[in-house]
DNA sequence: TTATATCTGACCTTCTCTGACCATAATAAT
DNA sequence: ATTATTATGGTCAGAGAAGGTCAGATATAA
């Protein structure tokens, strides 16, 4: 499988994500095995940058998980996690919110499930005004109320979305 | 000088707004790629100049839409949005001005707006998720509050779906 | 003149990539 | 068996390569 002469591939990143997912597509099995070692000489880097790959777009939030071994002939395995897709969402979505709401980590959240497909980009931009700050003034809230209460809202139209699939 | 009675000398902003117009009208996706700092090259101008074209010339109100990415291989996008029939519906929503806000009303306009394929079904239970009275319990806020923070909510959200178009 | 629009430059944030150094497993040597 | 060597993979700090923001200077319009 060649990547040199692709027409717009930006960065080396992008070209060891896509070859990956190209492998995960092409595989029958759950999972994927490479060598860290090969896999920078096929791509003319150092070794370091698959990890770089691996966590950038490889990570569980991203629905995949990383396995490895090290020592002679150690290996890595990537697994794709087909099965509830949404799940892991889910609890990322309720591990979030520590104590209190916070607008400006979730408005994150929605741009990386909007990158993932997750959630449409009118889907984002209608829950960021729903987490908007200046949409709760003057209700006689308390600052802490509004947190809880835009939790609340977020959390049970999130739960809508991610109930239905799309 | 004589050119300037002519006709408006057009300055860089205008020639960069006409330049990233040809391009979208010559593609055949929906979007363009362009990087920041090549094209202020191409003008002989800072970066940031580009920036203040965008914000300018592409802003969602004129019916462009925008993302990047930063870093190495970083890019901008600007999509050209359409905005289809969605003025009438604007009105009805604004119509709801003024009197109370009634959310069963409200998911009657959710319905049809879905059957007129304004908003998708996970939009509308989305929005319907919003306005759900049950949500607003034990904030401290009247019921007249919770109409009016309903109703604000509502239009905050909805107004984000109908600026972006499909 | 005053208000608005344009343009620049300094500084900031995010993403990518490398290299030095560390940890672990298999294998060879003792 | 124990130890040394070799072959992997892991971590982290820092350099580099984009794009973003904002205050202020300059130009244009009212």
């Amino acid at each position: 499988m060649s990547w040199e002469g692709q027409t717009n591939m930006p960065n080396l990143t992008d070209c060891i994500e896509e070859y990956i997912k190209k492998l995960l597509a092409l595989s029958t099995e759950r999972y994927i095995e490479i060598q860290r070692r090969e896999l920078a000489s096929k791509f003319a880097c150092v070794p370091s940058q698959i990890n770089y790959v691996l966590e950038r777009r490889f990570s569980l939030e991203r629905g995949y998980l990383v396995e490895s071994r090290r020592g002679g002939g150690g290996w890595i395995r990537i697994y794709r996690i087909h099965q509830g897709h949404v799940q892991p969402w889910r609890e990322v979505i309720n591990s979030i919110n520590g104590r209190v709401f916070e607008p400006a980590k979730t408005r994150q959240l929605l741009k990386r499930m909007h990158e993932e497909k997750i959630i449409s980009m009118r889907e984002a931009r209608l829950l960021e005004a729903v987490i908007r700050d200046r949409v709760y003034d003057s209700y006689g809230m308390s600052r802490e109320q509004v947190r809880k209460l835009q939790h609340k809202l977020f959390s049970e139209a999130m739960e809508e979305l991610l109930k239905v699939g799309y």
